[in-house]
DNA sequence: ATAGGGTTAG
């Protein structure tokens, strides 16, 4: 005799049931099956059902039977039949074997099922909250995922600690400081905070919002760091811009003997790649080849992202080569490398060479690919590609599309065409775009439009010192002074001061860091010296002030002194210059002014063998000497 | 049986 309630299990042919639903299948917790053991095979959803002596298939009522084969299963239909199969056997109330089922449907994302079968629970245990949390969490169903665990902490059971690090995640994942803090309180209040998980994905919240001081503060009162939490950290460090310190920090867990994997070297490279010093990043390729990683696609792609932005191309395509797997991603860092170094064609020829591997570009691709255009002058081809990505590859233009267009144009002087795109394009304009357009404006001269884009980026970012100094200036040129006293008033109104730029410099390794005016570097009059020498040979070599370039921003030149905003055709005269042989020194002017978005020369590096490296708004130009390998709109 | 950290643009 079965016992279980046939009702609830629906006949689809003789000797054969189908689970009707997960409510139903409940009800079977109260009537499971003792005496019979059934043989059953499935498909369909079905089960059929011949009853067999109990010996033979006593393997079918032990929990482990069941565990195993839900590990295995790949979609969701296998799991159908794994849970009609125990309720039929009665193994319902193994909280284990249910829990794994609850588990399964969260794992393949059917909350429906899972919410379902978790409401059939009289007392759900820790286990279960958590599953179902996480289970939200990961379908990216916020709302019920904050709503369960607010019920799980009120349903007074005393809760462990595993539900924390996926509600904290959503908090990071959806940026919401807010919620995180409050999250935190919780963990606080059930003494998880020595959890090293909830304390690590809390610090990696905090990073991710942007809160550096929380971020550092709960991870200086860790009382043992593990792997995770000082790789956490380590990103925190370069998220929020101090890379300088993530190295720190990788020095002081290799002092403390920990062992690094891939996803600590991937963060560590990271922090290299943001500092932009070849001299680190050499140390840290070193260390990735001591221990032996093999380049997976993860961190061969942040190495050449490290490469490429520490300026050695070479060694970015060295490793690009050596990767034995390659993405998209992959592909599109070393488009993007070249493009940042000027080799625009080198970017196009990997692009092909892409495309005949059988690997679809993305947006990303295409960004990469229009800002290598619009830096080597390739006006015909990235009006191509323009093209070509929406017709060919369906991607649409986004705001970063139309930024790459318009430097392309205004870079080649093409400033109506610039215009024009600006203003048939229909996405909403940011302020790169204007940006990039007041940079055009900037070469070209074109007055009335920089005001135009000046006025555009002030409303986007009205607490941007910078853009105000800008607008100043274009109207002090333009002679209205009415509107320059205007401006500036606006400024000091709202209290807006222009943030310090610094500039560093690396001779023989070793960083040099000051902000202008500053004396307190033992060095700094031989790093003043030595600029004011660069810049006498400079003009030596005939290069003139161009007081015609109307719309740069003074306050800025007055304090870089030695350096001219436009480092770009200073660039070329440096090209004229030549650097003591064999001392490697490398100058570097970082023009980091309230994070001025525009295409201003950010960098200029000098570095040996006569090559000039201009570091333009994280991008690289080279120049070498006798020659500009970046298109003729320099 | 369930939990934390990784790549391109900006």
């Amino acid at each position: 005799m079965i016992m279980y309630r046939r009702r609830n299990l629906v006949p689809s042919n003789r000797g054969s049931y189908r689970l009707l639903s997960i409510s139903s299948a409940q009800m079977m917790i109260e009537s499971p099956c003792q005496n019979q053991i059934l043989d059953q095979t499935f498909s369909n959803q079905s089960i059929h059902i011949t009853q067999t002596p109990k010996s033979e298939f006593s393997h079918i009522l032990e929990p482990k039977f069941y565990l195993s084969r839900l590990v295995k299963c790949k979609n969701l239909s296998p799991v159908y039949q794994i849970h009609a199969q125990v309720i039929v056997n009665g193994l319902l109330q193994n909280p284990i074997v249910t829990n794994k089922i609850l588990y399964t449907y969260t794992l393949h994302k059917n909350l429906g099922n899972a919410s379902a079968l978790f409401r059939g629970f009289s007392k759900p245990d820790p286990f279960s909250w958590s599953v179902m949390v996480g289970g939200y969490a990961k379908a990216g169903d916020f709302m019920n995922c904050f709503r369960t665990f607010k019920e799980y902490i009120r349903s007074g059971i005393v809760p462990d600690s595993y539900t924390l690090p996926f509600v904290i995640r959503v908090c990071r994942d959806t940026k919401d400081l807010q919620m995180g803090r409050s999250i935190h309180n919780v963990v606080y209040k059930f003494g998880w905070i020595s959890d090293p998980f909830s304390t690590a994905t809390l610090v990696d919240m905090y990073a991710k919002c942007k809160v550096i001081e929380d971020a550092t503060q709960l991870f200086d009162g860790m009382l043992k760091r593990d792997l995770v939490s000082w790789t956490v950290m380590i990103g925190a460090c370069t998220e929020c811009g101090n890379a300088d310190e993530a190295l720190v920090l990788f020095d002081r867990m290799k002092a403390e003997g920990t062992v690094l994997d891939k996803v600590a070297m991937v963060n560590v490279v990271n922090a290299c790649a943001k500092l932009g010093v070849m001299h680190k990043a050499k140390i840290v390729h070193d260390y990735i080849r001591r221990t032996n990683f093999s380049l997976d696609v993860i961190l061969g792609t942040a190495m050449i992202d490290m490469y490429a932005k520490c300026g050695s191309v070479d060694s970015a395509r060295e490793i690009f080569d050596q990767m034995r797997e390659k993405n998209i991603i992959s592909w599109s860092a070393m488009i993007a490398a070249y493009g940042y170094h000027g080799d625009g064609q080198k970017a196009l020829d990997l692009f092909n060479m892409m495309l005949g591997s059988g690997i679809l570009p993305n947006n990303i691709t295409f960004v990469s690919l229009l800002y290598a255009c619009s830096h080597s002058g390739l006006v015909a081809e990235g009006l191509q590609l323009f093209s070509l990505m929406q017709d060919e590859y369906g991607v649409r233009p986004d705001a970063k599309h139309f930024t790459c267009m318009v430097d392309l144009f205004g870079r080649a002087g093409k400033l109506d065409q610039a215009l024009k795109l600006i203003e048939d394009m229909s996405i909403e304009k940011d302020e790169g775009l204007w940006g990039a357009l007041l940079g055009a404006c900037r070469i070209h001269g074109h007055v009335e439009l920089a005001e135009k884009a000046a006025e555009s980026l002030i409303e986007l970012q009205p607490q941007n010192a910078g853009h105000y100094v800008l607008l100043s200036n274009i109207y002090a040129k333009a002679g209205r002074w009415k509107e320059v006293a205007k401006v500036r008033k606006l400024m000091t109104h709202q209290r807006l001061k222009k943030v310090p730029g610094w500039t560093w410099i690396e001779v023989d390794n070793k960083i040099h860091k000051f902000s202008v005016g500053d004396c307190t570097h033992p060095l700094s009059k031989e790093i003043y010296e030595e600029l004011k020498q660069l810049r006498e040979k400079v003009e030596l070599a005939g290069y003139v002030p161009d007081t015609n370039f109307v719309l740069h921003d003074v306050d800025e030149e007055l304090k870089f002194g030695c350096l001219y905003a436009h480092s770009e055709r200073l660039a070329i005269s440096f090209g004229l210059i030549s650097t003591p042989e064999g001392t490697p020194i490398r100058i570097t002017k970082n023009l980091r002014v309230c994070g001025d978005c525009h295409t201003f020369s950010k960098y200029v590096s000098l570095i040996t063998h006569r090559v000039i490296i201009v570091r333009d708004a994280n991008r690289f130009h080279h120049f070498k000497e006798g020659g500009c390998s970046c298109g003729d709109y320099w």
